[in-house]
DNA sequence: CTGTTCAAG
DNA sequence: CTTTCTTGAACAG
């Protein structure tokens, strides 16, 4: 992101810096090695791997002045311009997608990924996020559109209305890298599958690099993709060729344990922690089993058992170990926390076969969360004034992801991008109110620290006062004190003994509004129309009721209460919260009713069908 | 529905 | 001070 808006920074270590350690840096920093050769004599694996490779992730920023002096670190607490550049990039790539599959995965990396799929999907990778796109649709039109007889001069349609767009290409290359690098089997492998998955490659490639093209004419990011028919396989063959390539895992994908198999050669040289879905958990019960009994040089960190070390275990080994089974995987892989699944999971993984859908983008996430660490948080004093700062960035939050200006006015520019503007309505609203907190453990009789990341929370319904776009300050300190706060004691009722390392307050259970009215169907509206009389007088006897009491109330949970589902929310402001002012805020002129504002679009709704 | 665990970046 | 700040999925009870 900071490359995207000063080009020439690309050619200098650049790092971001979170609290002490190195949170990300670019591929320059990761590049860099360091000048002093003794650091190469060192015994220590840590400092070896330090100064062979660069820069890592979650390294210590001493450590990384160390290896490399010239790095300049950016401090990268404030994430909204992360999110922002995410968002829109993001949203970019959505937009070319015809079936809506785009799965964003994370935001502060600097790659990203997307899929096609046998009979199935294709990747794309880029900066900033990483996301898989399922474009089997797209792939599908167009094999059914092209010509054959011209292949070298073909057209990859992006829209099935409009054939004017799109892009010209030639459809009897991959763009960009293969895997392996020159067909294999080229002349036996002519069947028909294999051709028709071939071309169906092919074109996938050729989209990635189109995609890749407008992501740096358009917005300046340089991208990484992989293409394949699976979101495992297209991920990991993205990883081939790395700053700014794309790279195609090509035919044969014989599945079948016979013939030679692109996938299972790609594939059995991966150390089975870099597996996707297989974190350091299922990876240590692996190493453990394989490699006799102990597991040595552990702490659960995959990223220093993998590089040099004895400890190396690849995806051959463990496929080809004499008891395996689904039934064997099954029985190894238990545990709290793993699901129940795993076994044939993880088996269908080292064979290279993974079913999994792209998920459909969203437009409102599932959860939000603010959270922050501390060196010292053991008072009641200080804990109140951090989830004051936290409560306070979650309303922020809320209000950019969970609400859009609101339609129909569009003359008054100030109000669109504001999130604090008045005039907007809610698209998400979440349930639930979670406080987590990391307690540091107490001190040992050895006088050191045995250290855990072990977190606790606690959850409550949230408070409608939280969706009132009046001041952000006042809510928050609303919220802690009638929300958090007895959170906080439900965690931790001894007034003092605890120091606390983490605070994380989230909002959960995510209602999406917007498309909860699509799910209306169309014979119920009518019943919800004849309903509204009686809803309206609940609404009002609710809003008074949340006048009086907004904290934690365990009363509020009736089924069918309009507080439950205000799903079309439309919020004046200070509508919620005081209710006395304004009881209706829509006004419809056809039929000359009021009614709340959240029912707006349901009634609006019931017009059109009469209609 | 609540609280926890695993995974990913 | 070998861990930052998130998000999403799944499980048990």
């Amino acid at each position: 992101m900071f490359e995207a808006e000063n080009p020439s920074l690309k050619s200098v270590p650049l790092a971001v810096q979170q609290k002490h350690i190195i949170v990300t840096c670019n591929y320059e920093a990761r590049r860099r090695v360091t000048g002093s050769p003794h650091h190469l004599h060192c015994s220590s694996l840590n400092s070896l791997i330090s100064s062979t490779q660069g820069l890592r992730k979650l390294q210590l920023i001493t450590e990384a002045r160390k290896t490399c002096p010239e790095v300049v670190i950016v401090l990268g607490e404030e994430l909204t311009r992360f999110r922002d550049a995410s968002k829109l990039l993001y949203s970019f790539l959505r937009a070319f997608s015809w079936n809506d599959r785009a799965e964003r995965l994370g935001f502060d990396e600097v790659s990203l990924c997307q899929v096609l799929r046998h009979e199935g999907y294709v990747g794309l990778i880029a900066a900033n996020i990483q996301v898989w796109m399922d474009i089997s649709d797209m792939v599908d039109y167009n094999i059914d559109v092209i010509n054959r007889s011209d292949l070298q001069n073909s057209f990859f349609h992006l829209s099935r209305e409009d054939p004017t767009v799109g892009f010209a290409f030639n459809a009897t290359q991959y763009a960009g890298h293969t895997f392996p690098q020159s067909v294999i089997g080229d002349s036996t492998a002519n069947d028909d599958s294999s051709s028709s998955l071939r071309l169906r490659l092919m074109l996938g490639s050729q989209l990635a690099l189109h995609l890749r093209h407008q992501l740096e004419e358009v917005y300046g990011y340089t991208s990484t993709v992989g293409v394949s028919t699976s979101k495992l396989l297209s991920k990991l063959v993205g990883n081939t060729n790395k700053p700014r390539g794309q790279t195609t895992l090509i035919p044969p994908y014989d599945l079948d344990n016979t013939n030679e198999s692109s996938i299972r050669a790609f594939l059995d040289d991966y150390e089975i922690g870099k597996i996707p879905y297989i974190g350091h958990k299922l990876a240590h019960k692996m190493r453990e089993h394989i490699l006799g009994r102990p597991a040595r040089c552990d702490n659960y960190d995959a990223g220093f058992s993998d590089s040099e070390s004895k400890e190396l275990v690849t995806v051959g080994q463990v496929r080809q170990v004499p008891e395996m089974s689904v039934e064997f995987l099954n029985k190894l892989l238990v545990g709290p926390g793993f699901a129940h699944d795993s076994g044939s999971r993880i088996f269908a993984l080292l064979h290279g076969v993974d079913d999994s859908e792209v998920a459909k983008g969203r437009n409102v996430p599932r959860q939000i969360s603010i959270e922050d660490s501390y060196l010292r948080l053991d008072s009641m004093d200080h804990v109140v004034k951090e989830l004051k700062m936290l409560a306070s960035r979650l309303i922020e939050r809320m209000r950019i992801d969970l609400t859009e200006a609101r339609a129909g006015d569009e003359g008054d520019r100030h109000s669109k991008d504001d999130p604090s503007a008045a005039v907007r309505r809610w698209i998400g609203r979440p349930e639930s109110l979670r406080l987590t907190t990391r307690p540091r453990m107490p001190i040992n009789a050895d006088g050191t620290r045995t250290r855990t990341f072990k977190r606790v929370s606690r959850s409550s319904p949230i408070p409608s006062f939280v969706f009132s776009l009046s001041e952000n300050a006042d809510i928050a300190d609303r919220l802690v004190m009638e929300a958090l706060i007895p959170l906080f004691k439900r965690l931790h009722p001894e007034r003092r003994g605890w120091d606390l390392s983490l605070m994380n307050v989230a909002v959960t259970n995510m209602i999406d509004t917007a498309s909860e009215s699509k799910g209306a169907t169309g014979r119920d509206i009518e019943s919800m129309f004849k309903r509204q009389n009686t809803v309206l007088d609940e609404f009002r006897v609710k809003e008074e009721e949340s006048l009086i009491s907004t904290d934690v109330v365990p009363g509020g949970k009736d089924k069918g209460s309009m507080l439950e589902e205000p799903a079309n929310g439309y919020y004046e402001d200070d509508a919620v919260s005081d209710a006395s002012a304004e009881d209706f805020v829509y006004w419809c002129h056809a039929c000359d009713q009021r009614m709340p504002a959240f029912a707006k679009v349901a009634h609006e709704r019931f017009h059109d069908m009469s209609r």
